[in-house]
DNA sequence: AGCTGACCGTGACATGATCACAGACGCGGC
DNA sequence: GCCGCGTCTGTGATCATGTCACGGTCAGCT
């Protein structure tokens, strides 16, 4: 078995593509917390994600940061795409939220496959503007979007099916690129509702329904 | 004489690319204000901007906008190459801020020169990276930084050789996502400070100097 | 001159960000 | 258990920005 298991397109493509990829590309393992790329970094390898996720986030002068989007498994970096392709180097922090498995395929690589397949073309291309299109969503929120909002959004994205958000308010500021204090002071407001139940690090969703009321309402 | 005198990097495609997008691209005229697209829209051309500026902004269903990016003569248009390979609408509007003369490029002719010609992939996808690179940046501004500093920054953007900017409050405002009230207090006070001249929709630098120790001050 | 619509100024208030600080909790060491 | 320490959370004060309401001013038109 090889890694192209992971990616359905991928192992569609017709040779001599197939091999190229998957004879350059290479499986590595990455521990959580570890810190795939950094600002300032060329970019030297597209990167594909076989198992875990990867949250990247721009970091402001001040220390604050937002979350511009997450990569999870099966799925390509676009911020590494765009570097890659632009010959730039990286403007954000890609951090292993779980232990991860990647496949880093190296520039030479990337730029054969891409020349010689049609098929990873569009692989990698739709992966791309597919994110571009994020991006602008992500603009209108943090442009036009009520906090409590984007707060009530984001709970029900992290929750898993338990509704069980494992997070300090501090991280939870981060996604949205806002302060503690602001987190603390909605969290408290959507507890005194009874819309969620919050201990230390971590928090329940209690009303689901609630919430998504609460987002639909403007 | 062909349209792709107008972009170096098409003219030198060798055939028989060159021809392809040659003869598939038609040039069209539009007058200032016209909607070059919008949302909701399906894009069916790859878009090349010959001569003038379309404005790409997004709306907010409260009736707010922000301006994502300026197209430029030479350049070609991120949303729309984003869109067209992601076979997505669009999700902004353009806007010809001047009268506008531009090559259009049916979806079918786009894919050709796509998958026959290396120049053409690299001419366009180097474009669609850094202005995702543009947007990476956007988002920090909008997210992170003071206002006062981001309507310096524009100011001295927008002005011309003359130091003048002809626009209204309103649409300075939409230029940064914010509201008009806010432009004009700001305003107000640079004027104060005698860094600015103010007229019924135009404005003068008068310190440029000041404006950027105002932006590098932090 | 007088009308009209766009443009601009401004006060009052709501929301969100920043600063300062204190209390609560969890965990390791004893 | 208990202590000590670092992290996490709560809260008031204040500032920055956005929203709402309204009134005044200006340019162009008849």
């Amino acid at each position: 078995m090889t890694w192209t298991d992971f990616f359905p397109e991928l192992k569609r493509l017709p040779e001599p593509s197939l091999s190229i990829v998957e004879r350059a590309g290479r499986v590595v393992s990455l521990p959580a917390g570890a810190i795939v790329f950094g600002p300032g970094q060329p970019p030297q390898n597209y990167l594909l994600l076989i198992k875990g996720t990867v949250r990247v986030h721009q970091l402001s002068e001040a220390g604050r940061e937002i979350v511009l989007y997450r990569v999870a498994a099966g799925e390509s970096c676009a911020m590494t795409t765009a570097c890659l392709i632009g010959d730039e180097v990286y403007q954000a922090e890609g951090v292993a939220e779980t232990p991860i498995e990647a496949v880093v395929l190296p520039r030479a690589a990337f730029d054969e496959a891409i020349s010689k397949s049609a098929e990873f073309r569009r692989f990698v291309f739709a992966a791309l503007s597919s994110r571009m299109t994020n991006l602008f969503k992500l603009i209108e929120e943090v442009a036009f979007s009520r906090i409590d909002i984007r707060l009530a959004q984001r709970l029900l994205d992290l929750a898993g099916d338990n509704d069980r958000v494992a997070m300090t308010h501090q991280q939870l500021a981060s996604e949205l690129g806002t302060a503690r204090e602001v987190i603390s002071r909605q969290l408290t407001e959507f507890q005194r509702r009874g819309w969620v139940a919050t201990a230390r690090g971590e928090l329940t969703i209690v009303d689901a329904a609630a919430l998504r009321q609460l987002i639909n309402a403007r």
